[in-house]
DNA sequence: TTTCAATGTAAAACTTATTTTACATTTATA
DNA sequence: TATAAATGTAAAATAAGTTTTACATTGAAA
């Protein structure tokens, strides 16, 4: 099971905004599953739905993402 | 042949540095036409590219990349 | 004007993101 | 505590991003 490079805030912003998956997965036209799998770091949102998330949440994808760890990764 | 959504200003601060797509490429560890194809918006960038293109370029995702139009797009 | 560096492009293979469908578990509330 | 809402998860299919290989065109400099 992969695991994302980046890191999100997602979820305290979505509960602070009272929004569940669902309703924020509606917000930013994805599924509900594809929300989950964000929030929890399977995997890294496409650059688009970086940008809605943002948005919807009130905030940038600089400051929604911090790409952390990973400076001598790979080769 | 698709468009991406995004519009980016990789080109000219690439070349304010005086950096070839293939120094670009290497600095960020993909390959040149991965470059040439994101230059020229071909295809969206991964958000961990965005975030390598940005920290190389001296910017941010959000400077570096605008999302725009499309607004009224798909439903 | 030749030559080399840089750029554009393209197809096939591969990897990663997203959807669809479906079900199980946890959390809130009647 | 029963019920509904919210969350976690998973497999298969599709879509999107990236690599590899390869070649053609443009631009700069000798």
């Amino acid at each position: 099971m992969e695991v994302s490079t980046i890191k999100n805030t997602i979820k305290d912003r979505r509960k602070k905004l009272k929004l569940s998956q669902a309703d924020l997965s509606e917000l930013t036209s994805v599924t509900r599953q594809t929300i989950n799998a964000i929030e929890n770091e399977k995997y890294d949102p496409s650059l688009s739905l970086a940008f809605k998330l943002a948005r919807v949440l009130n905030t940038t994808v600089d400051n929604l993402f911090t790409e952390e760890g990973d400076y001598y990764g790979k080769d």
